[in-house]
DNA sequence: CGCAAAAGAACTGTGCACAATACGTCGTTC
DNA sequence: GAACGACGTATTGTGCACAGTTCTTTTGCG
C-alpha cells in the first residue's frame, strides 16, 4: 500500500517539506518502507518478520520486566492498574483500535518504570510494529486476552516476583504471537487506510 | 558540540536539503540530539547513558550469540575469522579510528548470523553509540583485547558451544564497559570533530 | 559597574519551483 | 498476436528563498 506524499498533504492539510522528515522517521522505525525514488509504502510484514518482532520483544521485554520488578514503586503499580482499567474499558465498549493502542502503552509503561531509556525507545518501535501486525494479523480475541494477562503481570510485579514476572510476560507475548493468523490470510489494504487517518 | 546545517552542508559539499534527512535519521538513532529550532548536536553520553547502551547490547547481543551459535556455518566462521585479522592488523599499524569501526561491525555481522533483521538494526544503533561512547571515555587498551575476545568467541561458536560463547559475550562487554573512564573525565570536544569528519 | 531590554545576526523551519527518475500506455515490429 | 521500445505522466529528489525563532551583542538605565 503506497503513501504518496500529496495524498498525504491533503490528508494532513500541511506541506509535503512537513511530511517528509515523518516519512523519514517511520521509515526508520520500520512502520514504513521506503524505496528510493519510489516513495513511502505501508510495511506489510511478512510471518517471519512478525515472528523476529515478536522473538525481538520477547528478548527485550523480559530484561524489562525483571528490571522492573526490582525497583518498581507502589504509585507506578497505582498509575498502571489505572491503565489497565482504561484498556478494559476500551474492550468492553469495542473500541479496537483504542484497545490496541492501550495495550501496547501499557508495554512502553513497563519500560519507563525499568529505567533504561534505551529499551524504552526499542520497546516504542518493536510495539508499533506489533500493532501494524496485530491489524493485519490479528483476531479480536488477542487485545481482550492481553488486558487480563496485564493485570496478571502486575500482581507479580506489586508482590517483587520478578521471576513469576517474567514467565508471565513470555507467555503473554507467546500468546499474542501464537494468536496471529500467520497462515497467509491477507487482510484487504482499505482496512488500514481507516486505520492511520 | 553544535553541528550546523551550514558547516555540514561545506564539508560534504552537498546542500542542506540533503543534509537534513540525515540528521533525522542520525537523531532517531541517538546518535545526535535534535533541539527543535535550534538544530543538531553530537550527543554527549553522560555515565549512565553509557551505562545503559551497555545493559542494552548486553540484553540483546547475548541473545544474539545464543541464536548465532545453533546456526552459524563454516563459511560465516571463516569470513569472521577474515575479520578478526582485518581488526588486527588495524590495531597493529595504530589505526584507532578504523580498529574502533571494524570492532563494531564485528558484533553487527554476528547479528546478521543471528538471522533477525530486528536485532541487525538494534545492534547497528548500539555499536553507534558504542563508538561515540568509546572515542569519550574510552581507554586505548580496549580495542586491543577486544581483538582477542573476538577470537576466543569465534572458537566457541565454532565448536557450536552455545553457553560458552554466550559467557564469553557476557565477558566480553563487561570488560568494555568497565574499561571506560566513566568517572567524569570528560575529553575536549575537539578530538570528536576530528573522528566526525 | 551591573543588569535588563531591545536591536541585530545567525540559524532552523517551511513553502515553492524545477529537475530527475520511475511507471504506465501506446505504437511499432517481428 | 506477442514482445520490445518510445513517449507521456505522475511522483519523488533537490535547490532556493523567505519566514520564524533563538542566540548574541549592544545600548540604555538604575
Amino acid at each position: 500500500m503506497k503513501l504518496t506524499e500529496n495524498a498525504l498533504c491533503h490528508a494532513f492539510a500541511v506541506s509535503r517539506a512537513r511530511i517528509r522528515p515523518i516519512l523519514v522517521k517511520l521509515g526508520e522505525r520500520g512502520i514504513v518502507t521506503l524505496h528510493p525514488n519510489r516513495g513511502a509504502f505501508v510495511a506489510s510484514p511478512t510471518a517471519e518478520e512478525a515472528r523476529d518482532v515478536f522473538e525481538a520483544r520477547r528478548t527485550i521485554e523480559l530484561s524489562v520486566v525483571r528490571q522492573a520488578a526490582t525497583r518498581i514503586t507502589k504509585n507506578q503499580i497505582k498509575n498502571l492498574r489505572l491503565h489497565v482499567a482504561e484498556e478494559a474499558a476500551a474492550i468492553a465498549s469495542g473500541d479496537r483500535r483504542e484497545a490496541i493502542r492501550l495495550s501496547g502503552q501499557f508495554h512502553i509503561r513497563l519500560a519507563e518504570v525499568a529505567g533504561n531509556p534505551v529499551f524504552v525507545r526499542f520497546v516504542e518501535e518493536l510495539v508499533a510494529r506489533s500493532s501494524l501486525i496485530i491489524a493485519l494479523f490479528g483476531s479480536r480475541l488477542s487485545a481482550a486476552c492481553a488486558e487480563r494477562e496485564h493485570g496478571d503481570l502486575l500482581d507479580a510485579l506489586g508482590s517483587r516476583d520478578g521471576a513469576r514476572a517474567v514467565r508471565l510476560m513470555d507467555h503473554h507475548l507467546e500468546h499474542i504471537g501464537r494468536s496471529l493468523h500467520t497462515d497467509g490470510s491477507d487482510v484487504p489494504a482499505a482496512d488500514l487506510r481507516t486505520l492511520l487517518v
